[in-house]
DNA sequence: GCCAGATGCGAACGTTCGTGCTTTTCTTAG
DNA sequence: CTAAGAAAAGCACGAACGTTCGCATCTGGC
């Protein structure tokens, strides 16, 4: 790895913190120049513009979540257990300082067309087919009843999680944590045959 | 109402509109300025710092979403059909263009302290304790199980709306309604005695 | 150890931002 | 109808924004 790839990757794992708690639209190349110890034409010269800068946080983050959340979720048996462990994943990534990136762009984003938008609705999509495709396996398995719905299950997979966001980080309220658990509970209790 | 208040109620309409699109942050005062065919200062004559227009712009919406949402389900019988009705109003809150202004503002400020952060954490506090305070009052009479826990309620219902307005704004999937109170339905079949 | 290319810096650009003044125009009570 | 006060405009400010460009410095393959 070069010396310039070094720094992108360094640049992209402080605009990831950064984001986290201002979005991809309060992102400042001045302010992040600083906090990387480089000068704004200096970092500017690494990513053509703004735009494509938030694109690559994206993407940035993207991997560091399959890393850390995704992957080893699939090293756990399918269904139920795979879908526990991969809630446990996704509750400490959201618990990260400043929240989930995904979260506070796809409230940003939602109505502002253009290729920042379209990748944040393509990782929203993307985690709605894994969940969806984990409650499936889980049915073809005969764990889960067979009139259940995947794609229901995964939409509420992922309200249960968003609910834990705001509870953890706008109220502040140490017990999200058990609540979004219980969620869970109570979302596989009703589908387990 | 004198002329002044008029048009900051315009104003406030507007800001309103413009910011369910780009957030309180993303609000600017020449653009709004524009909007509105007044003149940046005699805009901001009217509310002395940005800060204050946010905040005022919050507050506002406030008014129209109890207005909207909340007097009418205070209309209905208490336990579920309440809670059905405040469900109704407040889909038809989110599915609003542009989104709802809490869900948008909540990300954006859940991590940037100040005065509008503390004005969205109160009004986020304020609708749980509704929503809370609406299935307290189905287990007292008796038409949901005396074992639910409320706050519990509460947690997951707001869930289901983050879901929702995820499922409709972003991904712009028209099965986001009926997603919704599928899992509405879910969550009184349990907690129905 | 050199040299081409990669990497980074400094300064400046045109805009837009929020915010103050001063002045003009409109509203409204008496 | 008029005078006082409110409302809006005009203009300007300093700062920060994304972006460009030319020049220095460093890195790495030979």
């Amino acid at each position: 790895m070069g010396k310039g790839e070094e720094t992108r990757l360094a640049v992209l794992d402080e605009a990831a913190r950064v984001a986290r708690g201002v979005g991809l639209g309060g992102l400042t190349i001045g302010t992040l120049a600083e906090r990387t110890a480089l000068s704004k034409s200096g970092l500017f010269g690494h990513f053509k513009s703004k735009e494509s800068l938030q694109l690559q946080v994206l993407q940035h983050a993207r991997a560091r979540f399959v890393d850390q959340v995704v992957r080893p979720a699939l090293g756990a048996p399918r269904g139920e257990p795979r879908l526990r462990v991969l809630f446990d994943g996704w509750l400490r990534w959201e618990a990260v300082p400043g929240g989930c990136l995904f979260v506070t762009a796809a409230a940003e984003f939602h109505h502002q067309p253009g290729a920042v938008r379209d990748e944040v609705v393509r990782g929203e999509r993307d985690m709605t087919d894994m969940i969806m495709t984990m409650f499936r396996a889980g049915i073809a398995d005969g764990a889960f009843r067979g009139d259940v719905d995947p794609e229901q299950c995964a939409y509420e997979f992922n309200g249960v999680l968003l609910a834990f966001h705001q509870g953890f980080h706008l109220l502040e309220d140490e017990r999200s944590e058990r609540r979004a658990r219980q969620a869970l509970d109570a979302l596989l209790d009703r589908v387990r045959s």
